[in-house]
DNA sequence: GGTATAGGTTGACGCAGCGTCAATGTCAAG
DNA sequence: CTTGACATTGACGCTGCGTCAACCTATACC
């Protein structure tokens, strides 16, 4: 005995168009096919769809289902991985929404960010030692130069993207996630762009910076405490450094 | 000044196909297009841009940005509803997550649910008298006839969806959601469904149970305990209820 | 001036999983 | 014979770009 496309649509609460998908894609052949194209299905076909509407329901993709549908063994080993992927995507989620949640307070409390100064209270020549002592008397005019260079608008939009940075980092570092892994490296990513931006930085430029700047800056960051607030104090600094040094080791 | 669509790019830490993209679809133009139709883009534009990239890391879509940036008041607003859509993309996964882990827990456990036998231990007749003596003996026998005259193989698909579907009323049970909204209504509207496949129901077959049969079924969990444990217990059974009959009022 | 190289342009496909027409054939009932 | 319910095969749409492909341009070096 079989039924038409509908009846087992309604049979396990899905629709007809999802089942001719399911049979272009050889995930769900039909037991039986009329002259006419009629698509007939039986038992073994129902307890099929059923299967894959399970898995489907656990938010698995297609093929992977297709995969353990005729592999037969390891389905909970491909459950278990699906597991570990769930959970990132919770995590991601829950850092978004932490994020969501500070900007809807910074602009409800402040001035908000959108707004158009936020250049108050930003004095870069506070770094000026430490800049000089590190890596040159030059490499600190060079920047300074830069920067008295811009215009307001250019102001605005580092500073907009060095503090959106930092939040980032800061998200990430409070959601516990490996400092090596691809979220942090993503950021450690941005980090190497947004210093990329800023001439007078040792190998600075098109390139980017060099090794050495990329490495020491993660140490400054977690050495001073005024670089470390920035980053949500010590543990955020620690965080950051050990994301910067793996993304140098990496790539640079 | 202005620059090209990479250094843009670079500055903003995103891609020239992106920007393309965002020409394309009337988010951002670049401020100036050159006679050879290269795009550049000046400060106004970076900010924009910046702008752009901080609201899409924060999760909203591209055109809920571009209502932000045209209105330019209701960003916080914005901001708090996609805030709660966060939220309960959250709760979802949190469900999918639990059902992950019991699904992988019965897999190593028991038999499986993919494995053959499971019908031992189910008896339909336990419930006769419940039946008998709410819709008749009619009902009950047509059911049982139906039920008998079942394959094994039918046994085990209508088995597995009634156990799955349990299964969902207790995640979204505990997952702490509203009764009458839609995920639970989409629970709803599977259980109606489902019934819809047992004759013998009142005004069962291809139009689904009546509303009274329906209504009476959901208070018939809460006050038989046999019913309320396949629904996680009285809380759980009492949030079916909930749900069935502000199904039944909408759609029956 | 020639040429190597980097960077620019406009299409257009691909991805995930179907929903949703559109145009048309089939089956059961009155 | 007509009507209506249900079937078929395309094919577009959605999200946000990544990724070729095929073809100009700008810059720099010889």
């Amino acid at each position: 005995m079989d039924w038409s496309i509908q009846d087992i649509a309604r049979l396990a609460g899905t629709t007809s168009r999802t089942l001719r998908h399911y049979d272009n894609i050889g995930l769900l052949a039909p037991s039986r096919v009329g002259s006419n194209g009629y698509r007939y299905y039986d038992q073994r076909a129902l307890v099929r769809l059923q299967r894959i509407l399970l898995l489907r329901d656990l938010g698995l993709g297609l093929p992977a289902i297709a995969e353990v549908l005729e592999n037969e063994t390891d389905a909970a080993r491909a459950l278990r991985g699906h597991h570990g992927w769930l959970r990132q995507e919770q995590q991601r989620l829950a850092r978004q929404i932490a994020s969501v949640e500070t900007t809807i307070a910074a602009m409800e409390g402040g001035e908000m960010i959108m707004a158009e100064d936020m250049l108050d209270g930003f004095d870069h020549t506070q770094y000026r030692e430490e800049v000089e002592q590190r890596w040159g008397t030059e490499a600190y005019a060079k920047s300074d130069a830069w920067w008295r260079g811009l215009s307001k608008a250019d102001k605005q939009a580092w500073m907009e993207r060095q503090r959106q940075l930092a939040r980032d980092w800061i998200a990430a570092a409070e959601g516990g996630i490996a400092p090596d892994g691809d979220e942090a490296q993503a950021l450690a990513q941005r980090h190497f762009d947004w210093l990329r931006g800023i001439p007078g930085t040792p190998g600075g430029g098109s390139n980017g910076p060099t090794k050495e700047y990329f490495v020491g800056l993660g140490e400054m960051y977690v050495a001073d405490p005024r670089f470390a607030a920035n980053y949500g104090g010590q543990a955020g600094a620690e965080f950051v450094r050990a994301a910067m040094a793996a993304y140098a080791a990496r790539n640079l």
